[in-house]
DNA sequence: ATGGTTGTTGCACAA
């Protein structure tokens, strides 16, 4: 079973792309962020068409997020689960896919250190804990898969320096990071790459994409009873070449 | 210190 999560920046911008490439890397699960549609303009036929069934939780204009599976797609819970406010913005929806508990999260930018938004998002990852204790638990199959919008650790950026006193590096960021491996999930990239500096983020400003100018803030976090099933995890780096391409490229997992 | 680009919306804001 092949699942990927990718920030597609806008699907009414990217639908050619996105299902060029759903065709080319077939995969069975898609977790997809920032869709940037209203419930009712999300191209449910076309994903049909090519085999998927989809479950969307938008809002329009920004955020948006998204299941495609091939697999089976049940009880889908759209925002947060459990006690707990829920979030006010699109960012979360889960499904049962293929017996996985998935997750499609697009986890606050937080833009810098000292905004309300940087609040919201340190309190998004603490809700992410509760939504999970009241969805499912750490022994079954789980992957909490999207835009972390955090740098796990300094390997995950060209330059270490660019995260001084800025979002996606900051100790608070990677602690609630901490607490979800406590949990039991595993950023399933790093348990195959110990060392490649690969990253599925670059600014489309100043040609960072081509100065090799990236961060890896796309991860998919899995459960151990899922690690142990893997064999094979990549970063799709060519997705973010070309014609009017994401800013993000799609990471992508195989199950035995 | 600023700017660089893209998307959505509307004459900014978010990333």
């Amino acid at each position: 079973m092949r699942i990927v999560t990718w920030n597609v920046n806008s699907l009414r911008a990217r639908q050619e792309r996105v299902e060029e490439w759903l065709a080319e890397v077939q995969p069975d699960v898609v977790l997809m962020q920032e869709t940037k549609l209203a419930d009712d303009a999300f191209p449910t036929l076309a994903f049909e068409s090519m085999g998927y069934s989809c479950a969307h939780h938008g809002q329009g204009q920004w955020n948006g997020v998204a299941i495609l599976s091939k697999v089976g797609l049940d009880d889908v819970v759209a925002n947060f689960a459990g006690p707990g406010d829920p979030d006010p913005d699109a960012r979360i929806i889960t499904a049962t896919c293929g017996g996985v508990r998935v997750s499609s999260v697009y986890v606050p930018n937080g833009r810098s250190l000292d905004d309300d938004h940087y609040t919201y998002k340190l309190w998004w990852l603490g809700r992410l804990q509760a939504h999970l204790d009241a969805d499912t638990s750490p022994d079954q199959d789980v992957i909490v898969g999207g835009d972390y919008n955090i740098a796990p650790d300094d390997r995950d950026v060209h330059d270490p320096k660019v995260l001084v006193g800025a979002t996606h590096g900051s100790e608070p960021e990677r602690q609630r990071l901490a607490e979800l491996e406590a949990w039991g999930l595993t950023d399933v990239f790093r348990t195959m790459h110990d060392d490649d500096r690969m990253f599925s983020w670059w600014d489309y400003r100043g040609g960072d994409f081509h100065q090799g100018r990236g961060m890896r803030i796309d991860l998919l976090m899995c459960s151990k009873s899922v690690v142990d099933r893997v064999t094979w995890t990549a970063i799709d780096r060519n997705a973010r070449k070309g014609k009017s391409p994401s800013d993000h490229a799609p990471v992508m997992v195989d199950l035995d």
